[in-house]
DNA sequence: GTCCCGCCTCAGGAATTACCCTAGCCTGTG
DNA sequence: CACAGGCTAGGGTAATTCCTGAGGCGGGAC
């Protein structure tokens, strides 16, 4: 089946990193198909992606932002630090412009949503390799409207209000997971975590903890 | 590469349906990478769901529950009616023994969270087309943790398990009221309201009220 | 440079709530 | 009638929440 082009061609080696078995099956799978990009490997979590990054040496990183044992946040700017080379590109279940805001600041080369099309995954991978920026037009759509609403205010209500570690704090709350466990997974103090807990209720308005949890679950929940 | 073992063989015509399009996909390629399973058509949400069970009549459904224009449980009984021998499993992002509860009392064959192994996915598949009933070990843990709690209780599970007053206080809390509201609005001590809570939270299998509440939010943000 | 502000991190103590157990009353049912 | 299950509620302890404060740190402002 070799041909001679592809003995000649270096492929791109792309490592995966996403907590969901189906999804990482469907990513590699669309990249093995290529002739120009290969999966590498695969991760689903924080500790095991940092591990395939120093072993394998990828050009590329397809990072989800969900991951079971923490947050994909955070190893952008570790990698963009330890190897600027490589490039990192967010593959989110969200489609809220939060994300991909946050993902770019934190040195994202681009970001796309799961929403999106097996061709046009490929087509922002191919983008960010060719030394690009990638944005789906609706995530940039949707930050441009922020900009045009808000020119003056950075941060403004809502949950772009929110510092990161209390984005962090809010997600992990939307997911189920109650003071403890967060504080355990960010080792952090519970009393921390009770203090971030509070000041996203006052950023946010909601009145009790209650309202915190519903509509932290509400938010993740929904794609 | 056709044998004459495959010729003869009619694989399993398979309908999957996820608003995710790279779930789609990677389902879509495991099914079709079998010598008796094969995808014969996708569907993203419930209105194409049901146009294509009517047009395809498959064999067998992999269905999501958060479809973008409404809720898969509900075609689970219209189908399990209209076509009963069509088998239904339920593949769903909640690794929560409250939907399989819920799935498997609308009817389905199967319960099975996209955190499981391709593998695992074709096990059951498999397992269902041969007429038993599947659901992933981790989930039949949970249930089978209830049922030892609370051996008495007669056959409904889940949440048309609960009481009436249960039931309205689960909407309620769903709908973000804290103890005291509900307890107001329904006329009766705030204790009693707990009361209800701590029913539910046994009932359906919640470890503590965060996750009542995450559950009650997301229930009621669903309807 | 210095000041100020926001973020990250934690602690103490009072108030509140969660959690578990018990229990009376009512209703339908075998 | 006895019994199961739902409705109602209280008591007591453990846990959490809520409020206040506070130190260090980094980035703009002046």
């Amino acid at each position: 089946m070799a041909s001679k082009l592809q003995k000649g061609v270096q492929k791109t080696r792309v490592l995966v990193v996403d907590d969901h078995p189906l999804v990482r099956y469907a990513l590699t799978q669309l990249l093995n198909k290529t002739a120009d990009l290969e999966c590498c490997g695969e991760a689903e979590g924080v500790v095991t992606a940092r591990a395939a990054v120093t072993k394998l040496a990828p050009d590329f990183v397809l990072l989800d932002l969900s991951l079971g044992d923490g947050d994909g946040f955070e190893l952008i700017p570790e990698w963009k630090h330890a190897v600027p080379a490589m490039k990192v590109v967010v593959i989110s279940r969200h489609d809220e412009a939060v994300f991909a805001e946050r993902s770019l600041r934190a040195g994202a080369d681009g970001f796309i949503t799961k929403e999106e099309s097996s061709e046009e995954i490929l087509r922002s991978i191919r983008l960010v390799i060719g030394g690009r920026r990638y944005v789906s037009d609706k995530i940039a759509a949707q930050v441009m409207k922020r900009l045009a609403e808000s020119p003056t205010r950075k941060g403004r209500d809502g949950i772009e209000g929110l510092s990161d570690r209390e984005l962090q704090v809010f997600r992990m709350l939307g997911e189920g997971r109650n003071n403890k466990e967060i504080a355990q997974l960010l080792t952090l103090s519970p009393k921390t975590v009770e203090t971030y807990r509070d000041n996203i209720k006052h950023k946010l308005g909601f009145p009790d903890s209650v309202s915190l949890i519903r509509h932290a679950a509400i938010w993740s929940d929904r794609k």
